[in-house]
DNA sequence: GGCCTACATTGAAACGTTTTAGCAACTACC
DNA sequence: GGTAGTTGCTAAAACGTTTCAATGTAGGCC
């Protein structure tokens, strides 16, 4: 048998913990507490013990379990409720920040409440598709409630077939028995009014794959506008990712087959952005050749050139809305599922000005 | 003596926990804890015991203690490493989640190693200035690591002035004895070269208010250079916020007074994004009359119109240099101060091309 | 030698959970 | 009427900390 081996390392599994410093330095648990936390003089440990208490630190490389400090902590640390912000890795991050800002801006008008509470902030992000696999998601041993957002077809799924035991808010996602907060879906219906009310008549609409819940409703009901109102159908076209670089060929490829076209609706900024490159390129203007309804999602689309009109629901409202409602929600009896719907509202900038 | 403050009812100060809804429902606390985790079946708990039981959670509002379960959970739970991420409620939202996501994959790479550990990531608000009120922050009661970023003057005498017990990173900050990621101080000095080499002379300089410590450091390394160059001093146009519109509200006022000017520098992308809008509607154009020079902190850039020049770091460049970094010194002994610096990248797009 | 004080340290309690072993009461069977 | 099995629950241990009261040792003073 091996000396390392011996009596002083019984298990040996994991973690290092207040306990495996306190035997390798020879002493016990609470004059290593004592240290960690430089309470070394208020309680009068002796300056060689401070010295081997902080080498056997060093050596085994310690790190404090920080359920176990909170969960002795002072009724401070203690009465903390956690909040999860769920997306995937795969989502288009800028949301999120959004959603940070909102739910601390909440948990801070919150925290003047009489049953005083302070929130702790996680960002959780799993692979698409995968929520399930998720630590902590089913038995809510890593948070109080959560806001999930960016999930796919499989996630909504699996969300639909479990019944998490903490609050949840969704958002721009509906399953059965969720609660959620989506923008109005007729934001594609608006968009075409638009164009059509500057008397366009050819009509297309652009987006990337894959298509979420959103913008594929995005899409739908654009489509929907345009043949109620009697168009010929509008054309879709399609872009290999969401970003601007695949919006710029897309577009550019669809102006060189030469199908006519004088108003287009793209179901994020980035795309009209990608498009507006390749509009200007093909020699064409905006709007006066082609009118563009972008969607309102970057906060600087007023300084596209020219600024782009949009219909549809800023980030941060979502966001907002989402966090006031899952704040409501913690520790009340469960109320029905709420589906609150974040209106559209329309912006109207240069790139409709009227052909006129 | 009121009847409510009977013998049952001890201390009833804070929180709800599993004794208070076990006292309400009259059941032991494991039989609580059985329901609450859906265990009543298999732990052969009486339907009627599992409605008390239910009841009571419902009428007290209970919320579990996340700390508790994740200290009493299985391995997985319990060998967990917490990173904050800890910012101002001021500071520019978007390169956060930069960080949000350096942190993330650097932390799914980590957890491939033979010591396995999970990490949670936590994300801490301070208003600018008040960093030291942030709960946990000298303790090291809320997380095992940090990154800090967006801090004011007055927050880093505060990190001077005190040693935090854990591993952190700053990042574009520099304090004594602090490891720390920042972007080359010799951004400015390459924006004002790639200017000249287009034959711009009248130089000017774009920032906005207020100055942090990198902003600050991109103008005076402009200006030195310019100056260094024998050029004429250049121009500081100031705007009154960080934002687009301030931005093109002071140029705007800038043109309108006449000084000469044909080569502008921003320091921040944003910013650049005013001035375009302010440029072209003052009748000049880019590059002809006036080149630009960004600094490549909005990924779009690329689609300005014209594309915009830059010199700069990427955000996410950044990130994770700073993510690895904090994870190599986490458990490790306290190696020295590193400071690590970013280097720029040029980008040179058409908004300086040359005047010929 | 006995008593007081100062110093250095230990042991135990507590934080809120979950889980496990086990107890008590009842039913069923021979 | 004993034994075995089932049902429904409780008590206690454990997770890793921090703190607090208590204990022991040494030195100084009479």
């Amino acid at each position: 048998m091996p000396k390392r081996a011996s009596n002083d390392t019984p298990p040996a599994p994991g973690r290092v913990t207040v306990r495996s410093i306190a035997e390798r330095a020879g002493v016990s648990i609470g004059a290593v507490s004592s240290v960690l936390n430089n309470h070394h003089e208020k309680r009068r440990i002796a300056a060689d013990t401070v010295r081997r208490v902080r080498a056997a630190v060093a050596e085994l490389g310690y790190l404090p379990n920080i359920s176990a400090r909170r969960l002795r902590g002072g009724n401070d640390a203690q009465n903390t409720i956690v909040l999860a912000i769920i997306t995937s890795f795969q989502a288009p991050l800028p949301v999120i920040n959004c959603f940070i800002l909102a739910l601390r801006e909440a948990a801070a008008e919150e925290a003047n409440n009489p049953r005083r509470a302070s929130f702790s902030l996680v960002i959780e992000m799993f692979n698409a598709g995968k929520l399930h696999e998720l630590p902590g998601l089913l038995t809510g041993a890593h948070f109080n409630a959560a806001i999930i957002t960016n999930t796919t077809a499989d996630d909504d799924r699996f969300l639909q077939d479990h019944v998490l035991p903490y609050p949840v808010v969704l958002v721009n996602r509906t399953v059965q028995d969720y609660p959620s907060v989506i923008e109005d879906p007729e934001a594609g219906a608006k968009a075409a009014t638009i164009l059509m009310q500057t008397d366009r008549r050819k009509l297309g609409v652009l987006y990337g794959q894959p298509l979420t819940q959103t913008t594929q409703r995005r899409v739908e009901s654009f489509l929907r506008a345009a043949r109620a109102a009697g168009l010929p159908p509008a054309g879709e076209i399609v872009a290999g990712g969401l970003n601007e670089e695949a919006a710029r060929e897309a577009m550019a490829q669809f102006l060189a087959r030469g199908t006519p076209l004088d108003g287009l609706y793209t179901v994020t900024d980035g795309l009209a952005l990608g498009a507006y490159q390749a509009i200007k390129r093909a020699g064409k203007t905006i709007p006066g050749d082609i009118a563009v309804v972008g969607i309102g999602d970057y906060e600087i689309s007023p300084f596209f050139d020219p600024p782009l009109s949009s219909v549809g629901v800023s980030h941060s409202e979502l966001a907002h809305a989402a966090a006031r409602m899952l704040l409501r929600r913690i520790g009340q009896p469960k109320r029905g599922s709420v589906r609150l719907t974040v209106p559209v509202v329309e912006h109207l900038r240069e790139s409709t000005t009227s052909i006129g």
